[in-house]
DNA sequence: GAAATATCCATAGTATACCATAAGTGTCTG
DNA sequence: CAGACACTTATGGTATACTATGGATATTTC
């Protein structure tokens, strides 16, 4: 699965179109659909891109986990799903951000890439300003805090034929 | 298989001809059938739409779980496949709704198309507004609360005292 | 033949594909 | 090691294709 690293500011033109940085791009360019699935993030003032295989497993998994008509699905369908949009990568490396989702998160003439593993954010260089976190020092008494990784024991390891 | 995302707001004329969205028709156009299924939501007052192997899914899933000529079968024949039309999209990228299925869910001059992933909802402005859910930040105590995918055969699973 | 349904054109606005450039990177070579 | 060459990247400009929609004409269906 695509795992994105790097923050990268580019511009963004009056028509939208903006460079995808090309580190985003070799991730992508695997994938059954040359693009990104966008979407405004549910409490920042940023969007989330990511490939399409991220947005089915999400899916997924509230689906198996709640149900395929559960509330949470309708949740899901509704703050998420019929709020995102699939974007393709033309031939140039870029993407296009429509005016009304630019206005939405105040995009001007700049963007910034922030990238996050499974998924990538998409900011205003304001915006992303504005987000402060606790700093380096909180980050890392986070990595101290981790415990170890869990430990399954599962039918495989109990009964042989392990990795 | 298709996957629908994106919220469309389009017209619909008095004969009822309302354009399919077009990302909504480049995911339906590898279908065998260039074409939707379409029924009455049995919660909502809406349409729900998708491609045809959607309903096959849905259709061997209830045969399989409950058996092809159980009580859950026949409700599943009687409520949803009977009450399904299948439609066809025409040469321009547009599909009909009848007066009499406009008229069931008070679709007047606009629709308004909401992608749900493995299909999605057809809705009139009014009736969409007036079905409120939980907004933003429910959604997303759904996403965080989501449980690990792998859902390994654990000595706990196994010998009880779950998570 | 009247009403409903389907097929066929026309078009304005928009989005996408295409082409061009300039800066930066790295490689190969004499 | 200097320099020529081939790539890639980011970005700007232009032309073409597509989308949504309206209107008109066929073709059913009862």
């Amino acid at each position: 699965m695509a795992f994105f690293v790097e923050e990268v500011t580019n511009k963004i033109d009056g028509k939208g179109r903006t460079s995808l940085p090309a580190a985003y791009r070799s991730e992508l360019e695997h994938s059954e659909f040359y693009g990104i699935i966008l979407f405004k993030s549910l409490e920042e003032n940023c969007f989330i891109g990511a490939d399409v295989e991220y947005m089915k497993d999400l899916f997924d998994r509230v689906s198996e986990q709640h149900g395929p008509f559960s509330r949470e699905m309708k949740l899901f369908r509704r703050e998420v799903l019929s709020r995102s949009k699939r974007i393709s990568v033309d031939a140039d490396g870029r993407i296009v951000l429509p005016k009304a989702l630019r206005d939405e998160v105040g995009i001007k003439d700049k963007v910034i890439y922030a990238g996050g593993g499974d998924h990538f954010e998409i900011w205003s260089p304001e915006g992303l300003k504005a987000s402060e976190d606790g700093g380096a020092a909180d980050a890392l008494a986070v990595l101290n805090g981790l415990k170890p990784k869990e430990k399954q024991t599962t039918m495989a390891s109990l009964f042989g034929g392990g990795e």
